[in-house]
Formats: structure tokens, sequence, C-alpha cells
DNA sequence: ATGACCCCTCTAAGGGGA
């Protein structure tokens, strides 16, 4: 079984592009993410022409996310339990003029169905902006509650959580550390609430890159950084004993990365021997 | 050459991404 992620930043501007992709690799489950997209508008009838089954979880122009399947969808979770809103403490939340602060929306950042044996999620964390905004405080209660919801389903069978976290596991997973002091995705607690994930019994699959031995998903759009090699690995797939055991490969499709209208970020492709 | 931001929409004196 080949499974993938991919953050496509807009699956409407990607669409040719994944069109071409899905031909190409094959992959039998994918997760995206990004889809910038309501569910009822989904463009699934290309992938549904090539003989895979959609399901979409989006609201409308930010976040939204997506599983396609070859080899099945069932019980699909449209968010996890617990999952939480964002909901801005007092300096953020609504103007003088508003006599009432308006509801916090629990947004499509997850979902997760059954793929044949697999258990898969789609995940998009949340970004956190700043270090200490009510963002960053919101990004760390969704990894804390997404751990809680997750941990019966990593024990029950083959079991995967893949996506963009939007945090970087190491100093080694961002071309220069030094660049980053004092932003999101590489702070101490971040990577704790990775840790914390993992102590569920997750592995992190590190995938091969297929250029530059450093395996980064992520590349900034502006000023050549892919060309670089100025990049992160924030795009991760975490997978029980069951399906760790099963990668027979993993890697980063840089190839994605290039040319006309691409995502910023780069699909990881896994075979598993399930 | 892989090539020097891009997605969305309230089309901007914008919001968000990371």
């Amino acid at each position: 079984m080949r499974i993938a992620t991919w953050n496509v930043n807009s699956v409407a501007a990607r669409l040719p592009r994944l069109q071409g992709w899905l031909q190409q690799v094959e992959p039998d489950v994918v997760c995206l993410q990004e889809t910038k997209c309501a569910a009822e508008a989904f463009p699934a009838a290309g992938a549904r022409s090539l003989g895979y089954e959609v399901v979409a979880h989006g609201d409308g122009r930010w976040n939204g996310v997506a599983i396609l399947s070859k080899v099945g969808l069932g019980e699909v979770a449209l968010g996890f339990d617990g999952q939480p809103a964002y909901a801005p403490a007092g300096e953020e939340a609504g103007g003088a003029l508003l006599a009432v602060a308006p509801a916090p929306v629990v947004e499509p950042r997850a979902v997760g169905a059954m793929c044949g044996p697999l258990r898969v999620w789609s995940l998009y964390v949340p970004n956190g902006r700043a270090v200490d905004s009510p963002h960053y405080r919101y990004k760390l209660q969704w990894l804390a509650a997404l751990r809680v919801a997750l941990a019966a389903e990593v024990a029950a069978g083959p079991f995967v959580a893949m996506g963009d976290f939007n945090i970087a596991p190491t100093d080694a997973d961002v071309w220069d550390p030094s660049v980053f002091a004092g932003a999101t995705h590489v702070t101490g607690p971040e990577r704790q609430a990775l840790a914390e994930l993992r102590t569920l019994g997750l592995r992190d699959v590190v995938p091969r890159a297929l250029k530059y031995d450093t395996p980064y998903t992520y590349w900034d759009y502006r000023a050549g950084m892919f060309h670089k090699n100025q990049g992160m690995r924030i795009d991760l797939v975490y997978a029980n004993a069951t399906v760790a055991d099963a990668v027979r490969d993993a890697y980063v499709d840089r190839e994605a990365r290039k040319g006309k209208a691409p995502s910023d970020h780069a699909p990881v492709v896994v075979d598993l021997d399930l």
C-alpha cells in the first residue's frame, strides 16, 4: 500500500498538478491539507475518475483537509473528539462596538477514516503565528487534545496520522536554526507536544530526501528558497508500531515542488507492506 | 536549469501562511 500526505495550498489552484501527480505516483491513500475549499465545493470528480473515494472537510477559504482512498473509505470522523475551537482571550475578543463576540468555530483541520485495514488521519495543525500569542496557545491546546482523542485508536490496529504539523521536530529539520530563534515551529513546547504524541506509541517516519540529504517538505515561495534548499521538515507521518514496522520506503517528492504553480509544500510518500 | 511569493476574497491602506 502506498500512502501520502500533501499540503496543497488550495486544492482548486492545485487541481491540474494534483491530477497529474495522482496518475504518476498512484498512491492508494492521500491525505490533503489546506484545501481552502468548502466540503460541498471539493473537486472530487477527477479523483473519483481515478478510482478514489473522497472525504472532504472544509468550510471555506481557510484550512480544509481531505482523504482520498482507493482501498475503501469508512468510519469517517470530521474533526476529533474534544477538538478545541480558536477562542481568543480578551485582548483579541472583538472590538468595543461588538455587543457579542462571534462564536468560536471548530476549524476544519482534522479528518479521520478507515482506509482498508488502516486508520488514517489527515491533520493540519494550527500555525501558531507568534510565540505566546493566543494562536500559539491554541496550537498547543489543539495538540494536547489530539493526543487524548487518538490514544485509544493508536492501540486498536494499524494507525497513521499524517499531515502538516507546523513543527520542525529537531534543529536538523530547519535549514538554519538561527533564523528561527524566537519563532514558532521550533520551540520547546511545540516539540514537547510532538514527544507526547509519540508516547502514545507513534513513531516519526522520517522520509529520505531525493536531493541534499535534508528531507525538507516545505520551502517558502519567496527569494528562491526552494532553489537554495532553505526548507523545513514540518509535514510528518506519525505511525504506530504496526505501520512503522511495515514501512518499506518513504521519500519527499520534491519533484512536485518544481515548475509552474507548485504548492509550497512537497508530498511525503510512504510505501507499506502491511 | 528547479529560478527569485502565493493563496483567498470584503479586489486593499487586506488576511494568512511559516
